[in-house]
DNA sequence: TACAATACTTTAGGGTGTAAGGAGTCGGCA
DNA sequence: TGCCGACTCCTTACACCCTAAAGTATTGTA
């Protein structure tokens, strides 16, 4: 199940993401707060990062903090809202400045290198649905960073827009399958390797036609396009061979969008 | 949160998978089956598709059957393969015949506009994490489908099958957009136009610099890219031309590969 | 010292998936 | 005809989940 981002108190919400994140030591009665935002946002990051998403409840922050999962709604409305703030925290940690005095292509290379790595070090962000945007000044940073290095193509930025989004896919899309694949094999105790392997064997015992139904498929499984070349995870390398090849076949299409677009002139 | 496919008994899911989907019915002692597991799957799929995957539990699968969950454990060790089993199902919908005689690039817009209807129709389908593959019948024929459309390029296979997986990234992630937007409509009551006009206010309210500190997206807000130039649903239409843009790319990118690869000869 | 404000815990209620065991139903055999 | 065994299905129960509400502890101020 995906968790929805931006859907609880609104203005609540914006204050958390857009607020100061240091707040001033408040005076007045009263005990004096024990924990911060920050720093339940900050567990809450280290639990999925270590343990993925699906190990990520109030309780389990609490407990880290030393707390109840109550104690959390001091601070925090609620999960949801908390999931936003580790959304656009972590989106926030992108870097900003990319070569570009050394062409667009190479700036755009490793600014989607950059967006992979922080995908594949906070694997849960691919859980995050994107489709209300959080409007945080995390979302913002990754929007400006995109569209300001894509500019650099010459491209209208109504153009560059398209491309951005596209750019996004490619890596969300393939960088999944080698974090769900990292997940998988942790939460399973099963390698790639066993795993595949178990299923081959039972997929060729249950279904002798298997190479008449789906032929092509068969004949890329023959020429070696599903073994395993070297003896890292296989379905990492593949994942990030696919983002590599696919990033490729992309910025291919923006330059000849960018010779189309001059060239009639 | 994602639910991962391919976790439970092995032998079990393939069998279920793969095996005919009308079991005859059982001589011997016994009360005769009241159900079937192709009912409880197409019993889930009108639920998912309803009502979203977070409605999706053993206990509205019973009722929207008659029955109590566990009920359904007489026909599906569990849920996870119940989502296999609809996620395999599901992918099996999409046609298979495409006109390549008309030309690759056609064959293959009509291939990724027919995967893109059927998320559309299927919304849950991008909550299903692909990472660890089902290897159903359906995940086969997909690929299949995928593989042997864009063979038509010419490419050898071990390359078409990069240009499969950015496509197949390209359609989820554009449509991931505006089925979630959807989704996210219905559950909240909120139109995208009140919700967007809503956090807007917010935003101006609360982030008085906000040009200034993302020059280039507010710049592209101001060229009129992110207006609502109809009357239908804004992220909606957002999310299709990303999908038409970003295709169209992809598969430029596509033929500078084909002519790189034929031209030097 | 008394009070008010805040932090935190406890309790409780409605969700979830599913293990365990009991109830009901039917076919076939004595 | 009577009954057993096999099978389906249900009830109960448990361990989680989020969080509303109410109670307790702690602190600064008047």
């Amino acid at each position: 199940m995906v968790v929805f981002a931006g859907q609880g108190d609104a203005r609540r919400s914006m204050e958390l993401l857009w607020g100061p994140r240091v707040v001033a030591p408040r005076t007045g009665p009263g005990p004096k707060p024990g924990l911060s935002v920050e720093a339940i946002v900050e567990a809450a990051i280290d639990i999925a990062d270590a343990d993925g998403m699906a190990s990520l409840s109030m309780r389990s922050v609490g407990e880290r903090l030393g707390r109840t999962a109550m104690a959390l709604y001091t601070y925090v409305p609620g999960k949801t809202e908390l999931v936003d703030l580790m959304y656009d925290r972590t989106l926030g940690e992108l870097p900003s400045s990319y070569p570009v005095s050394s062409g667009w292509r190479a700036a755009a290379f490793a600014l989607a290198d950059a967006l992979w790595e922080l995908h594949l070090r906070h694997p849960w962000l691919l859980q995050v649905s994107p489709a209300r945007p959080v409007l945080g000044p995390g979302e913002f940073h990754v929007q400006e960073t995109l569209l300001s290095v894509l500019a650099a193509t010459g491209l209208p930025l109504t153009r560059v827009r398209w491309v951005v989004s596209a750019l996004f896919n490619i890596v969300r899309g393939s960088v999944q399958a080698a974090a769900e694949s990292r997940q998988a094999a942790r939460e399973t105790g099963l390698s790639e390797e066993d795993w595949w392997y178990a299923r081959s064997a039972l997929l060729g015992e249950l279904v002798p036609d298997l190479t008449a139904r789906f032929p092509t498929v068969s004949r890329l499984g023959d020429e070696g396009g599903y073994e395993a070349p070297s003896d890292e995870p296989y379905l990492e390398r593949e994942a990030r061979l696919s983002f590599e090849a696919g990033l490729e076949l992309l910025l291919d299409g923006v330059e000849a969008a960018i010779v189309k677009a001059s060239g009639p002139r």
